[in-house]
DNA sequence: AATTCGGGGTT
DNA sequence: AACCCAGAATT
């Protein structure tokens, strides 16, 4: 399904995106290809309203590539906590290490090499390409993907192997359009994601204002709310755990890291228990003090993509019954140092609001 | 190629 | 509560 591309569809994208466009992102000023990445990775799956910020923030901390590859990983996970996908932020640190070991301490021009890198997909590889060196290469991002399926009228799930296949033969399409100036290839792309993001909307697009309406296949047929096709509803298993919030005399609270793979890998969390009786257990081996006198806080809801989790959290005083602290990976940490800690939303919130 | 992984905000 | 959001890694 070879869909025909118009010889102004850049043209006029662009003399859209000139005069609506976003000209004024945290990381388009200065754009060096490092505040590229950076961004990239933070708005996988992420709002830019809700990335600005932890941007704005993470390069104030660590300004270049080799300040980030020299920062613990604890620093970085701090930096990102609240952000969500901590994969990511591993996978970040690891990528600036690599970058400095093989690349000489800068990202690598060259969209295998970037593909190569941890965190890196075909997607991003493309928008770090388009947008720091102006290289001609297509992304398809969600925005893109709202974009093309419905000016092409393209069905199905956009997650679906077989559908982001076409959509990515269309992009592809679209990039090696001759009308496409060599110097504004990454205008272009931030065109699509402004237009996605800002005009072409999941509802009530503003198809008034829009470049491409006229030959828009989905505004010709009406079928705007129909396009993209919706993701195949399934409703994702409950799951259930306990977590021990203990408090020492000097109010400095118990908690460990877990561990580099899985949920929440590598961040600080409270100790948690599959069970009421699992969690007796871990407080009998390792603390001691009132467990009876223990109180039970509301239970906390969480959502993940592929199951729920309802935590239970259990508010008691203790002391250590061996030595900890000499264990890295479980330590009592005073209350202002939480903020200096990677730790989920969840139980951030939870020791926060519950404060004092 | 298909499946799994995964956190916060919005509606 | 369901759904969305500048996807990547794993199998």
């Amino acid at each position: 399904m070879t869909a025909r591309v118009p010889p102004d569809f850049s043209a006029r994208l662009l003399a859209w995106f000139d005069v609506s466009g976003r000209h004024d992102l945290p990381w388009q000023h200065p754009r060096t290809p490092y505040r590229v990445w950076l961004s990239e990775i933070m708005l996988q799956q992420t709002q830019v309203k809700t990335a600005a910020p932890y941007f704005q923030r993470f390069v104030d901390a660590l300004p270049t590539l080799r300040d980030l590859a020299a920062a613990p990983l604890d620093d970085v996970l701090a930096l990102w906590s609240g952000l969500g996908y901590y994969a990511r932020a591993r996978n970040l640190h690891a990528a600036a290490k690599q970058c400095v070991e093989r690349h000489g301490g800068e990202l690598p021009r060259d969209l295998e090499a970037l593909t190569a890198l941890p965190g890196v997909g075909r997607s991003t590889a493309a928008a770090i390409a388009s947008q720091a060196w102006n290289d001609r290469h297509a992304i398809l991002d969600g925005n893109v993907k709202r974009v093309m399926t419905r000016y092409h009228g393209v069905e199905g799930y956009p997650g679906l192997p077989a559908v982001e296949r076409k959509l990515w033969a269309l992009v592809d399409e679209h990039v090696a359009s001759s009308q496409l100036p060599e110097h504004r290839l990454a205008d272009y792309t931030q065109a699509q994601m402004d237009l996605g993001a800002t005009l072409c909307t999941r509802s009530d697009p503003a198809c008034v204002l829009c470049p491409l309406q006229d030959d828009c296949v989905a505004r010709r047929e009406g079928r705007i709310a129909e396009l993209p096709t919706p993701k195949p509803g399934k409703t994702p298993p409950q799951k259930y755990a306990h977590v021990l919030w203990a408090e020492d005399a000097q109010g400095r609270i118990l908690m460990l890291r877990r561990p580099p793979t899985g949920i929440w890998a590598s961040l600080w969390t409270l100790p948690q228990a599959d069970d009421a009786e699992a969690a007796r257990g871990w407080f009998d081996e390792h603390l001691s003090g009132d467990y009876a006198g223990a109180l039970a806080l509301p239970p906390i809801d969480h959502a993940f993509s592929h199951y729920k989790l309802q935590l239970q959290p259990l508010r008691v005083r203790a002391e250590a019954r061996g030595k900890i602290g000499d264990n890295d990976d479980l330590r009592w940490v005073a209350r202002e140092e939480l903020a200096s800690l990677g730790i989920p939303a969840p139980i951030r919130k939870l020791l926060t609001n519950q404060g004092a």
